[in-house]
DNA sequence: GTCTATATTATGATAGAC
DNA sequence: GTCTATCATAATATAGAC
């Protein structure tokens, strides 16, 4: 995994990273300031420049490590289950989206905090982050789909349904928490949430 | 609909509602500024002040605005199709939704981009706009499931996995388009993810 | 209602001591 | 590597002429 920046866990540089992920999450690249993040990380804001040498490099940092860390949980539950059949791969596929989703809300709504511009920053996610996913994605569904239990849609589609009726209760917990009276980050919300979603797109044909 | 402040079209107000609305759907409520929204409404940003008091005020109104038009269309839609079946209603409901985000992507960002803080912002817009929106959903829902013809899963899941699904994609065209190649806003594509989404929801039992 | 000018604060980035 | 101090710029909001 080479796209992660090596720094050691608990570095001036980690803290700052892990903050900025927060940061930028909560506020956006633009609503987010170095101050803040340097004050989050209880770090001087004179460090920023120094390890990173500008505001967008940090973003781009933290999106290597926030990927990083990501794909290798995706890896290491795949290359578990790759002898299993198309139908349980696809439902573990949604499990571990929904499951990370909710563990990792904060990562999600930085995915999707960008996306929505055609900046530079968006161009360099999608092909360097973004891509990889989707091609594993088209993987796993076509599967599926030979298999007869998924819906013979474009898979870009299913990708973006997948991803948005995966995230969105999640990135808006306290939004759900005020209309619906229920804590989305609940165990038993969380395991509901996937077997929904698994239940609505694999089906028995 | 008591909500719109009763400005008129083509007024200073409503222009910089209109640009207001542009704004902060592309830069959230901290990233976009009072000046940017002055020039894009070709207005002067004193003007801001004098009509809206302050950037909360404006960012209320605009959503005021927004959330408006958008159960218009929803009533208009509905009233006519009040005696259909519930398939039919949920079906078209869905239809509805498609279209809307992708008509109206910045505002479906907008409605998006609040929702995942806790602030008073928040709190204002589940209590004023969301509620209502998520009872009328809660009606349609339960009626397709009496019906048979909607999965019996709790309507928090199905409202998020819902709206999720049908407006990531449009939200993020840019990133679609260079990921995937293809334009989520072309009408072919609006067509299909309608399709693709109603029939994951929708089936005979 | 509309405009210009400005007060005040916060931003990203830099310079230089240690 | 870490810190303080500071520059140049841009932010929201205000004051007051017209």
């Amino acid at each position: 995994m080479d796209v992660i920046a090596e720094e050691t866990v608990g570095s001036t540089k980690s803290r700052i990273i892990v903050a900025a992920i927060e940061a930028f999450a909560n506020d956006g690249y633009e609503g987010a300031s170095t101050r803040q993040i340097a004050t989050l990380a209880s770090e001087n804001q004179g460090l920023i420049t120094y390890h990173f040498g500008s505001k967008e490099n940090l973003w781009k940092a933290a999106l290597d490590s926030l990927f990083g860390s990501f794909r290798e949980e995706l890896e290491l539950r795949t290359e578990v289950l790759a002898d299993a059949d198309p139908s349980t791969r696809m439902r573990l596929l949604i499990y571990f989206l929904v499951r990370y989703a909710a563990l990792h809300p904060e990562q999600m709504r930085l995915m999707v905090q960008e996306g929505k511009t055609d900046s530079d920053r968006t161009k360099w996610l999608v092909d360097r982050h973004i891509a990889p996913l989707y091609e594993f994605f088209n993987a796993v569904v076509s599967d599926a789909q030979a298999a007869g239990v998924l819906l013979r849609a474009s898979p870009v589609h299913l990708f973006y349904a997948l991803i948005g009726a995966t995230s969105l209760i999640f990135t808006h917990a306290p939004e759900c928490k005020r209309l619906t009276g229920r804590d989305p980050l609940e165990e038993k919300m969380i395991e509901e949430h996937a077997e929904t979603i698994a239940s609505l797109l694999l089906r028995e044909r």
